[in-house]
DNA sequence: CTGTTAGCGCATTCAG
DNA sequence: CTGAATGCGCTAACAG
């Protein structure tokens, strides 16, 4: 491996000539050793060791990702293709602002920061955050903290920290009021898991708000907590189809994933969709695609959500800017033909 | 950040105390001081620096995960549930062994290789390489490597590496074979592209394998290569249906992915499947569960293929072995409802 | 069994 | 504009 020291050997400088080739400070080198530095490091296929990096706390250049898995089942995290797309577009950010990505998945704050001091990492994105884990994580670290789709409780934190979301709100409001458009007055609501929180929390509460807008009535038993194990969720639904599914003329899932599942449980158990019962999803991404009929839905821009959060997470990084920043993305209500009117 | 030397202080021992306590050997360490030594490091939550391990070369813990995008799209990329799966498990293997995974994506190997010469990457994971870049890999660089799913050519390295792949050529076989046992005759193939390589070469080679020994004629015609941009493909899918399509009673998919994509567009032109049409897919993931009707498919173990990727690279990182591994792990036919007897 | 020392590569500070 | 010296944290070699 070739060092800045051997460079300096090969050209005939000093170390801190060549460091400062390197950083572009060019006020300070004679354009004749720039020029003779620069030919070497190309010459020589310099790569700056990063263990140097570290321990003179000069910057990692690394970037954690970290997926919290405490809520939602390694099945379904391996299965969504919302992670898939984020880690993507995350991985291209960063790669692209000259920084590196560590990947770790983990239930555990504490597990997560320590990741974060043994590599002197220089920001966090984190996926998936309880709101009382996003407390934790910006209570017990200095380093600039991107989330993505948690829902902080602002008041409880003093510090600083970045969460890029969607109108989550938003989106079950228009999703549902949509379907009221279409004359629907019997629309349950289905998510993952009995205890809602943050995004489904959100959603819900939109739903919720259109059918009070509309004077329809919520019940308790509109709500339907899907299981994540597949097969107690299969039997679930199939014995909804045999009992009190016809109370429904639609349903509103938080995510495609579990919409398109249960349409497909749904049509081998004799319902016909759209006729007997409209669906609806939420995230516009491939599943909603690749089903048929194709899901009525709520987009969002998941590419987008990358890139600002990184764009944020950079800016805290150089100390360009602080502040709390708090940025719902806009949805879009994509109406495909799992809905009809009633 | 706590410090094997403050720890040291603490306790009122050498740093060399410490060390040895925190790898165990406790042959070098008297027991009352390897207790007090524990309780501080615990108590202070100690944490070791990374920085100061690469720098003296004493192994960075870091696996380089390495996404070649060169032959599929990005777009395929992020969409293809297989690539989620493997990232997934590798990031827990990876994990469970007390390595960090770093994610970086390049259509470049001199690119990849200076992260690795950068990090003291200890062993790379590659993904979808093309054989001759998997050379490149191989020749240019002392670290471990383990790709998976790469046909490398064995004669012309001299090196080790590892490889775990598919029996990819017995997948095509044995999907195109059941065709024929169903009765069909007039059998396309169809793959990501014309110019096929390593995994997809393999399963044309094993349907072209089935139609020789049924006695059933190849021409070049029933090979369909299929653009990855997704409107033109679709394009190119609806008008297959109303030229050349009913030439055909059968079409083998050399991805779950491509198949339902094209089964869902065959369906939406008319086409009835799988009563007019049998397909199949390769991969028996989500996808393949998640359409009407189910495909007919090739299943991979894609835990096992994580698995056993971190298991020999690891053997490899720990010298305790060395040889070239290529590794071919067995195929599945699941059969399910996309394929009728004709 | 314990402690001292050296060196890994970088960027910065300070002296010229 | 240039260079020498320093310290970051860890581990291994070596001396006691």
């Amino acid at each position: 491996m070739i060092t800045i020291k051997k460079i300096a050997e090969i050209v005939g400088v000093s170390p801190t000539t060549v460091s400062n080739v390197i950083h572009e400070r060019k006020n300070k080198v004679s354009a004749e050793n720039y020029e003779k530095v620069k030919k070497a490091l190309r010459e020589n296929n310099y790569v700056s060791n990063m263990g140097g990096r570290i321990l003179g706390r000069h910057g990692s250049k690394i970037i954690g990702v970290i997926l919290n898995y405490s809520r939602r089942s390694e099945i379904n995290i391996i299965s969504d293709p919302f992670f898939n797309q984020i880690i993507g577009y995350l991985e291209e950010q960063i790669r692209m602002n000259g920084y590196f990505m560590m990947l770790y998945t983990s239930g555990s704050v504490s597990e997560s920061l320590k990741l974060t001091s043994a590599w002197d990492i220089e920001g966090l994105v984190i996926l998936g955050a309880l709101p009382e884990d996003a407390e934790k994580f910006i209570q017990q670290t200095q380093k600039p903290i991107a989330f993505i789709d948690t829902y902080v409780d602002e008041k409880k934190i003093n510090k600083d920290y970045i969460n890029i979301g969607l109108k989550d709100f938003e989106g079950g409001y228009d999703v549902t009021n949509y379907l009221i458009e279409l004359g629907h007055q019997k629309i349950g609501f289905c998510a993952d898991g009995n205890h809602l929180s943050g995004v489904d929390e959100q959603r819900f509460a939109g739903y919720k708000q259109a059918l009070t807008e509309a004077n329809i009535k919520f019940h308790n038993h509109d709500f339907f907590g899907l299981d994540y194990h597949v097969k107690q969720r299969h039997d679930y639904l199939v014995n909804l189809v045999r009992t009190r599914l016809k109370d429904y003329s639609g349903l509103v899932f938080t995510s495609d994933y579990l919409a398109v599942d249960a349409m497909n449980i749904f049509q081998d158990n004799g319902i016909r969709i759209p006729e007997e019962l409209s669906i609806t999803g939420f995230d516009h991404n491939i599943f909603s695609e690749q089903c048929r009929p194709k899901l009525t839905t709520i987009g969002q821009d998941v590419r987008q959500k990358a890139k600002l959060t990184i764009k944020y997470l950079m800016r805290e990084i150089h100390q360009k800017a602080s502040g709390k920043t708090n940025i719902l993305l806009d949805v879009e209500l994509v109406i495909q033909n799992s809905t009809v009117p009633v």
